[in-house]
DNA sequence: ATTGCATTTGCAAATTTTTGCATTATTTTT
DNA sequence: AAAAATAATGCAAAAATTTGCAAATGCAAT
């Protein structure tokens, strides 16, 4: 794998908007302030190839795009409530020991480092099993 | 939530398939044989809600599409060999203690039951490691 | 059975993502 | 430094997925 620009420019813009989530058309419209003539689908492909190298996340929040995020210390990972829409941080103390013991029983190198998972958060519990009568 | 053909229609089709994977479009076409007048968004849209339900589950693979199975105990997950494109299927009981400890710790209940893992199997790993020498 | 309401569906259009291929860059070899 | 080999890019087209909206359907309460 070699030296690519767009990939420079691409951790660039994510590092730039504060390692948010983006959207692959969201990052190639900030691209195409320094690299005019960019592609959509060489954005893709970067993001692929950063994917790999394990230097981006790919983040499907249920939304109707993927989100791409820029890997850093320490690894987080999300909780996203299909009721609200929010969406929880959480730290890879609690998922570590999970993925060790994955590898170890597997003999298998995860490269997956965010995950994602789906769920109701507390309030929305509370929110499906008493449904809210009607207003008085 | 009410009744729906479609959802029924659809759960058929994959038992039928013996619960493969099988894609939106494929499912589709499948459908068409039965339901002569169905659109594609229909399909997307009552798969979403048998995903919310809990009946069917959702993998991207990496391939370029997203497959769909239909849910079944025991519960399962797969590891994805990012090197040869193997999957592995790993049982729940890999997985279920680390959902459950998310669950307490974060007053969260997880509807994901279906976890796809990329990585490097032990064959990719040791080819990765020591790149094949040229032919003699 | 009929009515009223909320959900699901079909259709068309818009968006997002993937793919094939020729060209351009970068790296490696000579 | 050239040449050869390999990987990245741009473009256009295809494929996959999402969205808006009006019509059809299922359910519950008459």
């Amino acid at each position: 794998m070699r030296q690519s620009s767009v990939q420079l420019a691409i951790l660039d813009v994510l590092a730039g908007e504060g390692d948010s989530h983006l959207s692959a058309l969201e990052i190639y419209e900030r691209l195409k302030a320094r690299l005019p003539a960019i592609a959509p689908s060489t954005v893709y492909r970067a993001l692929e190839r950063l994917t790999q190298q394990g230097l981006v996340s790919v983040s499907d929040m249920g939304k109707g795009v993927t989100l791409y995020e820029r890997v850093g210390q320490p690894l987080h990972h999300h909780l996203v409530c299909t009721g609200c829409g929010q969406v929880l941080t959480i730290d890879h103390s609690q998922v570590g020991p999970f993925f060790a013991a994955i590898e170890n029983t597997y003999a298998f190198r995860l490269q997956t480092n965010h995950l994602i998972l789906f769920g109701l958060c507390r309030a929305c519990q509370a929110q499906s099993s008493t449904p809210l009568p009607p207003e008085a």
